[in-house]
DNA sequence: CTTGACCCTGTACCCGCGTATTGGGTTTAG
DNA sequence: CTAAACCCAATACGCGGGTACAGGGTCAAG
């Protein structure tokens, strides 16, 4: 019963350090000891490690999951709380997605003005980029 | 004639420790320097500050920003070489759309799924995100 | 009793891209 | 002549999310 630290690392698919990090940065709560120091963590650990790393996949912040784990916990806390966060979320994640689509499309137009051939010294991108104009 | 550090700054829209900073790391070349020791840029460094910044805002590194502008010099380099990184960027770009994609469906998922009132213990977004099945 | 596998703390380091600070030397206008 | 405004080099610091290393204690098997 009750888990070492590289052991919760294992099961949670994280390095023992990370482990350590993630109490440190309080993600995790801090474990009672054996008399050696030793951490023990309870079962219930591994998931709040998974609970972090999927948070992390959907683009939350170490802030944010800390966020989203005292709503969690606090019962005072409601489902709405929740609901802001994941729609800001999103807000935050379209936003990157029209700052990477308004790259690609100027990169797109760039790549089909050049006609692959020919001198670097002449290449429309090259050129285009030096003469970083108002460019829409 | 000439550009001492901080007018090159101003003119190239920089603070004038990203000047030094991209001298060091090789994106201007070596300016000459007066008897005091001030650095003195030609006019042209401008056109290279810009050159930069505007790379970055397509998403190249400053690494990427480095191949660019050797190949810019150096000439027996083609135009071909050119588009092979940007269409290499432009890849890249897709991927991390993709990946935002992917985070963002995922989100409005979770998010619809809760009803957005009652207490945050039994908020379907946490117990999705505890849940960390397999999820395409 | 020793060896090896494990755990601890504290500190330093990594990535990219700068920014700030400290402690000087220079140049120029008044 | 002096004071402001500028330049220099070297170094440290900031973000976010860890990772590594050094120098120790601990615990189980043989």
């Amino acid at each position: 019963m009750g888990l070492k630290s590289s052991a919760l690392a294992k099961l949670g698919g994280v390095n023992l350090q990370t482990i350590r990090y993630y109490e440190r940065e309080g993600l995790l709560p801090t474990p009672p000891r054996l008399r050696s120091g030793y951490r023990v963590f309870p079962e219930t650990a591994v998931h709040r490690v998974r609970f972090i790393k999927r948070a992390q996949e959907l683009g939350f912040s170490l802030a944010e999951v800390q966020d989203l784990l005292s709503i969690q916990i606090d019962p005072t806390k409601e489902c709405s709380d929740v609901q802001r966060l994941a729609k800001s979320k999103v807000a935050d994640i379209e936003s990157k997605i029209r700052t990477l689509q308004s790259m690609k499309r100027v990169l797109n137009k760039l790549a089909q003005s050049c006609p692959g051939c020919g001198p670097s010294s002449e290449c429309p991108i090259l050129e285009s980029i030096d003469a970083a104009g108002a460019h829409a």
